[in-house]
DNA sequence: TGGCAAATGATACACTTGTATCATTAATTA
DNA sequence: TAATTAATGATACAAGTGTATCATTTGCCA
C-alpha cells in the first residue's frame, strides 16, 4: 500500500470519481484490455456492491483471476492502487443520496487550497452530508406519528436549551403561525418544570438536545413522562438517552469538523415537521396563517421593496 | 478467526438476523450494556454503513473506544465473533435497501408517493438545493473580510428579529464562546436602538433579514451606517436593500414549498462563518471555548452518558 | 474495609490484506 | 525465426486484521 511505478499507461486522462464513472470506464475501454483485466472489469461491473465489501483476493478468487490483476486494473483506470478504485465503491454505499461526482470534486479542491478555504469546505462537507442523511434516514411514518401527536395533544410544549434554543424558538415560531396550543418553555428564566406540572396525558413534549446532552431537559422529560405526557425527542442519535425514552424519537447528525455541533440538518428537520403540521391542520391552519400574516402586514412591519 | 469460550452471557436468546434486529437488539439491551460496549453500540446504530465497510479496528478508533470491545459486544449479542454480526450489515448493502440510488430518483419516488412523503420530499429537495447552493456561490474573501471585520471591531452587535431571530441567537452563542466582544441586539424587549447609539467606527453589526424584510432591521442597518459602524448584512438575495446598504452581504437561498422559509441553509452559512472566526481568532479563541466548557461540565449541566 | 466479580486495557498471535518483485509465458514485430 | 514487448503467474513482504490471553482497574456487596 505505498508507491509504484507505473507498469502500464493509465486508459483515461481523467481519474473517475464515482462508482458509475469507474464502471463507465470499465465498459469504454473493455475491448481493448487484455484477458485477465477483462474478467476483472467484468466482476466489477457485474457485482458493483461486492467490491466495496469484499477483499481484493476474495474478488480474485470468485472472479476466477489472480488478485495482482484487480491492482493492475485499478492502476490501468489511473488509481494509485486497487484501495483508491474500492473506495469509490464504499464512497457510493455510505454516500447517502447523493454524493455527485460534482461536488466531491469541488470539496477536494477546497480542501487542495487550504486555510479558510480548507475550512469552509470542511463545514460544506459536513453540513450537507448532515442534512443529506438527517433526510435519508428519516422515516415518513415516524413523522406523521409525530405530527398526529402534536394535532391531538391539547397543549404542546416546546423544549430546548442552549445550542438548541434557537431550534426550539424557530420551531414555535414557525408552528405557531398555523396553530395556537403551541408554547415554547422555559421563557425568560422560568423553568421548563413550571410548565411540566401543568402537563398531563393530553399534552405532549417536543424536547430537543443534542452532545453534550443537558441534565436539565432531560430530567424534564423524565417529568413529563411521569405525568403521562406524550414526549418527542429529537437528537442524535436514536442510541441517545432522549431517543430511548421518549416515545418518538427523531434523529439528525449534527456533526462538524469544529468544537461546535451544527444545527443546519436539524433546522431542515424540523422545518419539514413544520410543513406537515401544517398540511395535517388543513383549512383551519392555513387560514390561521393567514391571519397572521396579513396582521403583520398591517402593523406596516415589512418594508415592500 | 477461530472459536471461543464465552466470556459474557448472551443478551437475548434470539441470533439477530438482519441489521434492522441488530440495531434493534442493541437498542433493546443498551441500557443493561457496561459503558464502553454502549459507545460501541452506539456508533453501529448511529453508522450503520461503516459496520459493513471499515474494519473493526477503524471503528474502535472512530468510536474512541478498544478494537477488543467490539468483538465483545458481538459475543454478547450471540455471534460467534465480530466478523459473524458484520456479515450481516454486508447483507444489508448487497441487499440494495442500503444502497441508496441518487438523489433525483429518490426524490421522483417521494413524489409519486403522494401525502406526506411528497411534502417531505419537496421540502427535502429545497434545503438540499438551498444549502448546496449557498456554500457554492460564497465567495471566501467576502467571508474571509466579514471575520476581519469582525475580529477588528470593538464590538459586534447580531441583530435578527422575527423568523431571523434564532439564527442571530444561534451565531451569537456560539460566537460568544470563543469571543467576549459579541452582542445579541435587542434583548428582552429592549430596541436595535438602545445599542446602536452607542455605536462608532469602532464596532460592526451583523444584520440579517430576509423576505419579507422588517423595516425595524433596515431602519437599525441605516442608523448603523450613520454612526459610522461597518455593517455586515445576511438576506437572501444581493439584490435586497439590505446586502446593497451593508459594507458587505452574505447570501444564502432561503425558498421553501410551503409559506415560511427555511432557515436551514442560512444556519449552514452563519456555522461556517463561526469556524473561520474561530479558526481566525487563534490561541486566545480557542482557550476561551476550552474554558466556556470546562466552566459548564463543572456545573454539572451536562448528562455523562 | 476487604473481597470478589465485572469491566477494561494492553499485548501478543496467527492470519489476511494489498502490494512489489521477478520469473515465465504469450503476442507482436522485424 | 529471432527479438522485443505485453501479459500473466508465483512468491515474498510489511502492514493491517480479528482474536485470545492476561494484567489491571472499577464498582459493588458483605
Amino acid at each position: 500500500m505505498s508507491h509504484h511505478s507505473p507498469e502500464f499507461k493509465v486508459i483515461g486522462n481523467v481519474l473517475p470519481q464515482s462508482q458509475e464513472e469507474v464502471i463507465a470506464s470499465l465498459l469504454d475501454s473493455f475491448d481493448d484490455l487484455p484477458g485477465q483485466l477483462q474478467l476483472c472489469a467484468r466482476y466489477i461491473i457485474d457485482h458493483p456492491h461486492e467490491v466495496g465489501l469484499q477483499s481484493m483476493r476474495t474478488l480474485a478468487a470468485n472472479a476466477g483471476v489472480q488478485p495482482n490483476s484487480f491492482v493492475r486494473l485499478a492502476r490501468q483506470l489511473g488509481f494509485e492502487g486497487y484501495d483508491a478504485l474500492r473506495e469509490r465503491f464504499r464512497d457510493f454505499v455510505r454516500g447517502g443520496i447523493g454524493s455527485s461526482p460534482d461536488r466531491v470534486r469541488w470539496l477536494q479542491q477546497m480542501d487542495r487550497e487550504g486555510g479558510s478555504t480548507a475550512v469552509f469546505g470542511s463545514m460544506a462537507e459536513a453540513c450537507l452530508e448532515n442534512t443529506e442523511k438527517m433526510f435519508a434516514q428519516q422515516s415518513v411514518q415516524d413523522l406523521e406519528r409525530a405530527v398526529d401527536l402534536m394535532i391531538d395533544a391539547r397543549r404542546v410544549y416546546i423544549l430546548g436549551l442552549g445550542l438548541a434554543y434557537p431550534l426550539a424558538y424557530n420551531f414555535w415560531y414557525v408552528a405557531r403561525m398555523g396553530f395556537d396550543h403551541f408554547i415554547l418553555t422555559p421563557r425568560h428564566g422560568s423553568l421548563p418544570s413550571d410548565d411540566i406540572i401543568r402537563m398531563d396525558e393530553r399534552d405532549c413534549l417536543l424536547a430537543m438536545t443534542f452532545q453534550p446532552y443537558r441534565r436539565d431537559t432531560l430530567a424534564a422529560v423524565q417529568r413529563a413522562k411521569q405525568v403521562g405526557a406524550k414526549v418527542i425527542g429529537v437528537t442524535d442519535s436514536s442510541a441517545a438517552t432522549l431517543s430511548r425514552e421518549a416515545d418518538l424519537g427523531l434523529v439528525s447528525p449534527t456533526h462538524t469538523p469544529q468544537f461546535f455541533h451544527s444545527n443546519s440538518a436539524v433546522t431542515a428537520l424540523l422545518e419539514s415537521l413544520c410543513a406537515l403540521l401544517v398540511v395535517r391542520g388543513g383549512e383551519a391552519a392555513s387560514a390561521a396563517v393567514e391571519a397572521f400574516h396579513s396582521a403583520r402586514w398591517e402593523e406596516n412591519i415589512y418594508d415592500e421593496s
